[in-house]
DNA sequence: TAAATTTGGTTTATAATGTAAACTTGTTTA
DNA sequence: TAAACAAGTTTACATTATAAACCAAATTTA
């Protein structure tokens, strides 16, 4: 009756993030700070578990002389998020 | 941008029951527990934390001899499933 | 140009949470 | 009457989330 909902996608910060890539090409820690109105650690730590369950990928680059971290969601991110939100509609009904 | 999600519903067992409730007027611990599938301690606990959130309310009974526990959730409690289901569609849009 | 501040993060320590295992109390069955 | 079962509760542990502290480089300010 009620499916398990992924841990990974089942966090409000976690969530938010992969909402925001799955909407966009790409996006940038700074942004994704912005956007969740996370502290920069929580982002971090967020990130990188999204990133070792292969959700998303992080590039690291620079922008002028500033360091840069690009965030974009994978295929399997993708999915996962979508199977999550499909799991979700059970338990709002 | 991102709403807050209410944490006391953002748990997946939690949400679950209050689902179940949401949609029937009383149920008792062994609904709950078959209906969800979790262990009787789970199911305890976060009884406990949804009745202490004023969300459900818990009568303590007998079915012939044996004790029974029936659940109910209540205005605030409704109010918050539909507060939190609002909330979370701004996350998965 | 040296000191202070800001940017863009990471690491780590702690608090909060979730969960299973163990326990309790009473009942039914063999 | 002993063993098994029902209906939970308590407790201990593992996981998770989060903030605070930290770091390095760049930028601004005095």
């Amino acid at each position: 009756m009620f499916p398990k909902l992924d841990p990974l996608l089942h966090s409000e910060l976690r969530l938010a993030v992969i909402s925001i890539l799955a909407g966009v090409d790409e996006a940038d820690f700074t942004y994704l700070k912005k956007q969740t109105g996370a502290t920069s650690g929580n982002l971090s730590v967020q990130i990188d578990k999204l990133t070792a369950a292969g959700y998303i990928t992080v590039e690291k680059g620079f922008k002028g002389k500033m360091p840069r971290t690009t965030c974009r969601i994978t295929e399997a991110g993708q999915e996962a998020f979508s199977n999550y939100v499909e799991s979700l509609k059970e338990y709002l009904k």
